[in-house]
DNA sequence: GTTGGTGCAAACGCTTTGCATCCAT
DNA sequence: ATGGATGCAAAGCGTTTGCACCAAC
């Protein structure tokens, strides 16, 4: 799976650094929306010596790589997290900020309503769900 | 109209100054979500002297008083426009960006399956639709 | 008159950029 | 070997803040 990655940067001339290897993993281990901060941090402890501004071009690229999606919670602050398969929405923990992804897009019946009802036709929805997973429930 | 926002000002122990009434004013005329810049440069024609951080101060306060509100499009950039009355749903133009308020929350059935499949009860959501206008597609 | 608001400019924090060096290929 | 990537520090930009003055009440 790895290997799969390290082609998707070679087919566009990009290199797999060991940087970019780092803030992919950071985002895989922990599947939900981090802040830029909390990224670096992580990757650091992998990669001591990773500069912020190397995490910021890294990111940059893997959101042009469609790995990664970049985000606004609900407070501003830009967040990243692993692009989904396919179409879906993240339900984000409103207590740790964990994602769940939900696999139905239940917006495309909605679009055709809203396009009757209004005459405009929808190209593109953004759409959030916010609450409490199991374990911050518990 | 004007005396209800004066009221609303003042029993908060706000004032209600030409500043605070000129941003909500290119608000009102505009109907669309306007960048803090363009806030900026409308509410000049209105009242020159105006400054920045005054636009900064003034909008935060309206989205304290909850008569404006304030979003992120999809570039990232901060936008603020007037606030809908009741729970609705913005219809973001991508071409002039103005915005249709769409008054049916369909989310409300959704958030019922969503928690079902789940198990997590939604408590929140956020939901932008993008189309392009009659006006923009003429 | 009192108290909150404004304007200006400086400060601030997040993000981007220039450049010399480094390293994945 | 070589061109892209990194790290550092400086610059940039949007936003916030401190303070003296002003105006709404």
């Amino acid at each position: 799976m790895s290997k799969d990655i390290r082609s998707i940067f070679h087919e566009q001339g990009l290199k797999f650094t060991p940087q970019r290897k780092a803030v992919l993993k950071v985002l895989q281990d922990t599947h939900a929306y981090l802040s830029i901060n909390k990224i670096h941090a992580n990757v650091k402890e992998i990669l001591p010596g990773t500069g912020l501004a190397t995490v910021y071009r890294s990111l940059e690229t893997l959101v042009d790589l469609e790995l990664v999606v970049k985000v606004h919670l609900e407070d501003g602050c830009h967040s990243y997290t692993l692009a989904p398969e396919g179409h879906r929405h993240p339900i984000v923990c409103t207590d740790c900020s964990k994602v769940i992804e939900y696999t139905d897009c239940p917006i495309e019946d909605l679009s055709k309503k809203v396009s009757k009802d209004t005459g405009i036709p929808i190209q593109n929805h953004f759409l959030q769900l916010f609450g409490k997973c199991k374990e911050c429930r518990a």
